[in-house]
DNA sequence: AACAAGAGCAACCGCGTATGC
DNA sequence: TGCATACGCGGTTGCTCTTGT
C-alpha cells in the first residue's frame, strides 16, 4: 500500500492496489468524503474501487473506499448491539468455521465481518481471559456449548414468549431491528425471526425450535449435522414480507438462525469435572457469571452457579 | 474535577486469490 | 503462460469513549 504511511511491500499487493501518489488521506472519514463515496456509488455503482476513488475525488486508496462502504455507509448495514440470535448464531458458526469471519457474516444480514471480529474479540475472547482459558480451547468450547449457547437460548425464548403477549413487540431488537415475530407463529414454540429484507440481501426466514442439544451441535465432531438440521424456508413469511427468498444452493449455506437447541440443556457426564475454573468465574468479580452491565453478557445468574 | 485504565470500534495493513491483458 | 492489477479476507493498530479511582 503505498499510503501516507509507508510502502507496498507485498509480493502480490502491487503499487496498482494502492499507487495513488501524493497526498492520499487516512485516518476517520468526513461527512463530506461518506457524502462523495454515497453519491457516486449511487450513481456508478460499486467496484473498480480505485478508479471510483478518483472519480469520486477522493483522496482515499480504493480499499480505503470498499472498506467504508462495505462497514459503514451501505445501506443495508445493520447497526447497534447484537442480538441474542446473533450472538447464538456467531456461536455455533465460529464453532464450525473458526475464524471465517466474513463466512459467518453472511448469515447475518447486515451484520460486516468486521463487526463480528470485533465481537469476538471484546465480548467472547474477554469471558475466555476471565475463565482464564484459551479461546480456542476444548475447556472454552464446551462452556460456550453448554452453558452459554442454552443460557442464549433460553433467553430468546423466553423473549418469545414475553412477545407472546404482545405480538408485534421485537424480540431483543434494537431500535434500528427490523425483526419481529411473526403472529402465526407466536406461542407455537418456534421462535420465528422474519426476514430483516434490506435492499433485498435477505436471507429469509430463520427458526430456533427448541430441540437443540450440544450432541446435535455443530462443535460436535461430526458437525454436518448442523447443515443437515437447515429447514426450508418459509415462503409464507416471504410473502409476508414481500420479497424474495434467498435460494441458496451452497451445501455451506445455512439460514441464519436456523440452529436448532433444546430447552433441556443437560450436560454430559462428567462434564463439569473436566476442569472448568469456576472459581476462576466466580473470582472475576462475578462479571463472567453474573454479566458485567451489559444484559446481553449477563448470561449466568446464583442459580446456575448453584446448579453448576 | 482530573486522570488513568480498559473497552469498543473504525480503519489500516499484509497477504492470498481472482481476473484481465 | 506470465505479469499486472484488483479484490477480499483475517489480523492488527490506534483513536475515542466510558468507567473507575
Amino acid at each position: 500500500m503505498m499510503d501516507v504511511k509507508g510502502s507496498s511491500n507485498s509480493s502480490s499487493t502491487t503499487q496498482s492496489d494502492e499507487e495513488m501518489t501524493g497526498d492520499l488521506r487516512r485516518g476517520p472519514w468526513t461527512v463530506e468524503e461518506d457524502f462523495n463515496l454515497i453519491n457516486y456509488i449511487a450513481t456508478h455503482g460499486e467496484g473498480r474501487w480505485n478508479s471510483l476513488a478518483r472519480g469520486a475525488g477522493l483522496k482515499r486508496t480504493g480499499k480505503s473506499c470498499r472498506l467504508r462502504w462495505l462497514n459503514y455507509l451501505r445501506p443495508d448495514v445493520r447497526r447497534g448491539n447484537i442480538t441474542l440470535e446473533e450472538q447464538l448464531m456467531i456461536l455455533e458458526l465460529h464453532s464450525r468455521w473458526g475464524n471465517r469471519w466474513s463466512k459467518i457474516a453472511q448469515h447475518l444480514p447486515g451484520r460486516t465481518d468486521n463487526e463480528i471480529k470485533n465481537y469476538w474479540r471484546t465480548r467472547v475472547q474477554k469471558h475466555a481471559k476471565q475463565l482464564k482459558c484459551d479461546v480456542n480451547s476444548k475447556q472454552f468450547k464446551d462452556t460456550m456449548r453448554y452453558l452459554w449457547m442454552p443460557r442464549l437460548v433460553e433467553r430468546i425464548q423466553a423473549a418469545a414468549s414475553a412477545t407472546s403477549a404482545s405480538p408485534a413487540a421485537t424480540v431483543s431488537a434494537p431500535a434500528t431491528d427490523h425483526r419481529s415475530v411473526s403472529n402465526s407463529d407466536v406461542g407455537t414454540g418456534n421462535l420465528v425471526m422474519a426476514p430483516h429484507g434490506v435492499n433485498g440481501n435477505d436471507f429469509g426466514v430463520s427458526q430456533f425450535t427448541q430441540s437443540y442439544t450440544p450432541e446435535n451441535s455443530s462443535t460436535v465432531a461430526s458437525s454436518d449435522s448442523f447443515a443437515a438440521q437447515v429447514s426450508p424456508v418459509s415462503d409464507l413469511t416471504a410473502d409476508y414480507n414481500n420479497i424474495p427468498v434467498n435460494r441458496n444452493t451452497n451445501p455451506d449455506y445455512i439460514q441464519p438462525g436456523q440452529v436448532s437447541y433444546s430447552e433441556s440443556m443437560i450436560s454430559p457426564p462428567g462434564f463439569f469435572n473436566h476442569g472448568l475454573d469456576f472459581q476462576a468465574m466466580e473470582h472475576s468479580n462475578n462479571q463472567w457469571l453474573m454479566g458485567s452491565g451489559d444484559t446481553s453478557d449477563n448470561m449466568w445468574n446464583l442459580e446456575d452457579i448453584w446448579f453448576i
